[in-house]
RNA sequence: GCCGAAGUGGCGGAACUGGUAGACGCGCUGGACUCAAAAUCCAGUCUGGCUUACACCAGGUGGGGGUUCGAGUCCCCCCUUCGGCACCA
């Protein structure tokens, strides 16, 4: 009796081992490379393999495009659908430092669960493609694209990066006649420069160079950090200061107006649009030299408000301004000085914190250009060294920092436009002109705009000045103090200049440490690897030391979108022939936490391989989703202080696969935050279970009601329009609905006493992608030999989604007083003469008059009445 | 402070270009099966009024106003939540 049970019942994990044991087995996933069908590249941000393991995040996104996938196999697509590893990182390190075991190590036995945890999800990955970022055969690549984007630089003329070797020879020929320089040369002079100041001259173009910035350094890490990466740290409670340090930097810059404008045509969420364009942060102004007494160089400052020149009554510099110490007069050398050196201890964080203007005067003036008036020259830190010239022309009139700052100090206050009479007193909006003339021009009564347009036209005109554009994006910082990640593949040599490895040298491996101790200084672990350290130069013979730097994690998930294409290649890091059939990537999934900083690099590169002519596509990522985040069933974010993390292990040894994939695709919209419900799993269990004894009878036989025979016309449309709305779901993302239509499917099939075989197979045909093991299970069953993945989707039939009674609202005055079912395409004067001999409407419209009737075919009759 | 997204039953959420608000699921209530329970199946479930009942009526998509025959959907103002930026001149 129990044994009859037990088998009717719905063994899932039986199930779900069988079939993805067959899928392994018969490499039913594995894609291949072009063929004349279309193609669809359809990618998840690959995880970094945590020692935690996978949590329930991690699904969400990973099955929405599995879903995807299967689905557009079925639709006859190629689908390249790939999962690898971004598997540098700090953990592993720190891990190694207080256990000497190798990160190596580690990272492998993390891999080995994640790889474990997402195949029990039974994701149709092609595994033939894994890769790992911390695979020598692997990095070795991101170390070539390191030596070309080292070995380029950007043509600002033809607005895209080249070969150094280009300047090289443009140089030879002509010197710097073609280029924007401080210090002009001629061929000959570039002829005669010695090999160091040629190779310094380069350094100074090319797009990954080494500089002395203050950089932020993270002593609780022992490593520095990019701009974007500090907010993450801080917020963990590590503290980071500002402190000048020679590092590794792309010229992310120089792509700023490429990043911002090609991104218009992406599908991107907005959101993380946004964030981009204001990472990005273009602003439209005009630069203005400001005269100095007794010097013949100007104050060069930038400004978005040159129309507000003529109420600049002082100027102020940043503390670090290469000028300040040229300009500052004697007597006010030890006050300056004070000032400078207090605000260099200062993180830039804790400046943004203190609101409260500070500065000094350093006894200097400019000259007003539009006024001719002198105005006193200060520093303050309230202007940053980074963004613009690092200096300003102070506008207390209208900028709301200058006039805290004007006010504190006594400085003069000009209004010079005018807001209308509700203007508040610091007016900073667009207005009118007022107070604004010379002898030579005048912005009176000039709109804003117009007057920044007149004010332009007269700087350029006088040369003081012109329109530009300016960026608050920086260059990326791209060395890191750590031992667990790629080698930098340069050596400095002992004259001073660098080289960069050969190709043919490549990889440059990570020697093996005995001890992951940090290096004590602010070098990275590297450095106590003295017998790799120092090498001597093959083409030189000088002796060098290798850079002991190595690069950040963003470094290897950079590319490696482009290495899942051809990834086993030893020559070449991905086919331009296989690269061009499968890029752009068609869709792209993950978390929004890297909507700044993975997407931006990525896009970096992407531009710059492209204008090196080793991609074919401007852009990666056409189309970009995020999952949103699960929270615990308590509705706050899962964390273990909490004891709210649900287990994906847990949820699929007590349900199955295909449940934990259809609950979280059930949940909500894809990009929803949403919390965990138990019950709801539950929930779609039952569902699962109501299919499986649908098609399978109590002795685990296909259920003898399943008959060849034709639905019925209810029944036929049913799943007509389930057809079409689970493969539009599916396409639009929208999995939650496409679920629900197979639950009212399924719903209206239970109470049929005899089942139409076709329309019952294909309803399995729908079901698959989302549950594909229940669904290789049923698909057996039904007698089918091999696998469904390629079997063709449904197909449906338009003219059969339609109703052929559809039910007409009634309504007087807009509100709902009856219901009419009609058949299908009933026309107007119908419908009103049928609204019309409906009681309850009779009875609302008794004693009114009727103004007129709405008819809306298949849908509604309003009729309208007075009062 | 600025920018962006979003507010719908007890809960997760549906609702195509303005046309029956609450699909589907969870929960809850009642019933069937059972010695009993679990599982399963059937019925009900926005709130209020009225009714034996069917029906009918009123209100209802964060709040207030507007456009419209008709607004969850469009426009204006406000509130709340989430995400991002934050002296960027």
């Amino acid at each position: 009796m129990k044994g009859l049970k037990e088998r009717m019942k719905y063994r899932f994990l039986d199930i779900e081992k069988k079939w993805q044991t067959y899928w392994d087995e018969h490499q039913t996933f594995r894609t291949h490379d072009s063929s004349d069908r279309p193609k669809i590249y359809i990618l998840d941000m690959f995880p970094y393999p945590s020692g935690a393991g996978l949590h329930v995040g991690h699904p969400e996104g990973y099955t929405a495009t599995d879903i995807l996938c299967r689905y557009r196999r079925m639709k006859g697509f190629d689908v390249l659908h790939p999962m690898g590893w971004d598997a540098f990182g700090l953990p592993a390190e720190r891990y190694a430092m207080q256990t000497n075991i190798h990160p190596r190590a580690t990272t492998e036995e993390n891999i080995s669960t994640f790889r474990r945890q997402i195949k029990m999800l039974g994701l149709s990955y092609d595994w033939s493609r894994e890769i790992n970022t911390t695979d020598p055969k692997y990095y070795k690549w991101t170390q070539w694209i390191f030596l070309k984007i080292y070995n380029s630089w950007f043509d600002p003329r033809a607005n895209k990066a080249k070969p150094i070797e280009t300047l090289e020879e443009e140089l030879s020929a002509k010197g710097t006649a073609g280029l924007n320089v401080d210090q002009p040369f001629t061929a000959l002079e570039w002829e005669k420069k010695s090999r160091k100041e040629q190779h310094d001259f380069l350094a100074k173009y090319r797009l990954a160079y080494l500089a002395e910035i203050p950089v932020n350094w993270c002593e609780g890490l022992g490593t520095v950090l990019a701009n974007e990466e500090v907010a993450e740290w801080t917020e963990k409670g590590y503290t980071v200061e500002r402190r000048p340090m020679r590092q590794w930097m792309m010229r992310i810059t120089a792509y700023a107006e490429r990043l911002l404008e090609d991104a218009r045509e992406l599908d991107w969420p907005v959101s993380t649009m946004e964030q981009q364009r204001n990472w990005i942060g273009r602003s439209e102004g005009a630069e203005i030299d400001f005269p100095i007494n007794g010097r013949t160089e100007g104050l060069r400052v930038f400004t978005t408000r040159a129309d507000t020149l003529f109420g600049a009554t002082y100027m102020v510099l940043a503390p670090e301004h290469p000028l300040v110490e040229a300009l500052t007069v004697p007597e006010l050398r030890k006050t300056v000085g004070d000032y400078r050196t207090q605000a260099a201890r200062k993180s830039e964080l804790e400046r943004g914190i203190e609101k409260d203007k500070t500065g000094v005067f350093i006894g200097a003036y400019a000259v007003n250009p539009a006024t001719g008036k002198e105005i006193p020259i200060w520093i303050a830190d309230y202007v940053l060294m980074g963004y613009g010239t690092g200096a300003i022309m102070a506008v207390p009139g209208h900028d709301e920092r200058d006039a805290e700052f004007a006010k504190k100090f006594n400085l003069p206050i000009i209004q010079v436009v005018d807001g209308g009479p509700e203007a508040p007193e610091i007016f900073i909006d667009d207005g009118v002109g007022m107070n604004s003339s010379s002898g030579e021009i005048s912005l009176d009564g000039l709109p804003t705009a117009e007057a920044k347009k007149v004010i332009a036209a007269w700087l350029q005109q006088k040369r003081l000045g012109k329109a530009t554009v300016q960026f608050k994006l920086r260059d990326w910082l791209f060395s890191r103090q750590r031992y667990w990640g790629e080698p930098i593949p340069i050596v400095h040599l002992e004259d001073g200049t660098m080289t960069a490895l050969p190709e043919s040298e490549l990889p440059l491996l990570l020697p093996d440490l005995k001890k992951f101790q940090p290096s004590g200084t602010t070098e990275s672990p590297l450095a106590l690897a003295t017998d790799w350290v120092n090498v001597t130069d093959g083409k030189t013979g000088m002796k060098g030391r290798r850079e002991t730097n190595t690069m950040p994690q963003w470094a290897g998930s950079c590319w490696y979108y482009l290495r899942f294409i051809d990834p086993a290649n030893p020559d070449v890091f991905c086919s331009a022939e296989k690269e061009r059939y499968w890029m752009p990537i068609d869709l792209y999934v993950g978390g929004s936490e890297h909507a700044v900083l993975h997407l931006m690099y990525a896009r970096f590169w992407h531009k710059l391989l492209f204008d090196l002519g080793y991609v074919s596509t401007k852009e990666p990522f056409t189309r970009l989703r995020h999952q949103g985040i699960i929270l615990g069933e308590d509705s706050r974010k899962m964390s273990k202080s909490r004891g709210n993390v649900v287990n994906p292990d847990d949820v699929i040894g007590q349900y199955g696969a295909d449940a934990m994939r259809l609950f979280e695709m059930f949940m909500g919209p894809l990009e929803e935050m949403k919390p965990w419900n138990t019950r709801g799993v539950e929930g779609v269990f039952r569902f699962l279970s109501r299919v499986w004894r649908l098609f399978v009878d109590e002795a685990g036989n296909l259920n003898p009601s399943i008959v060849d025979k034709a639905p019925g016309p209810d029944f036929e449309r049913l799943f007509h329009q389930t057809v079409k709305k689970v493969g539009e779901d599916i396409d639009g993302l929208r999995f939650n609905t496409a679920i629900s239509q197979l639950m009212i499917f399924l719903n209206e099939a239970m109470k049929l006493e005899k089942l139409p075989r076709k329309e019952l197979e294909q309803f399995v045909l729908l079901l698959s992608p989302l549950a594909p093991h229940l669904g290789e299970e049923l698909w057996e069953l039904l007698g089918h030999k091999t696998s469904l993945a390629y079997e063709a989707w449904p197909a449906f039939d338009p003219a059969k989604t339609v109703e052929d009674m559809v039910e007409v609202v009634l309504q007087v005055n807009g509100k709902v007083r009856g219901k009419l079912l009609v058949p299908q395409g009933t026309d107007d004067k119908e419908l009103e003469r049928l609204a019309h001999e409906e009681s309850n409407i009779q009875r609302h419209v008794a004693g009114k008059k009727v103004l007129r009737t709405i008819v809306v075919k298949n849908k509604l009759v309003n009729v309208v009445i007075g009062s």
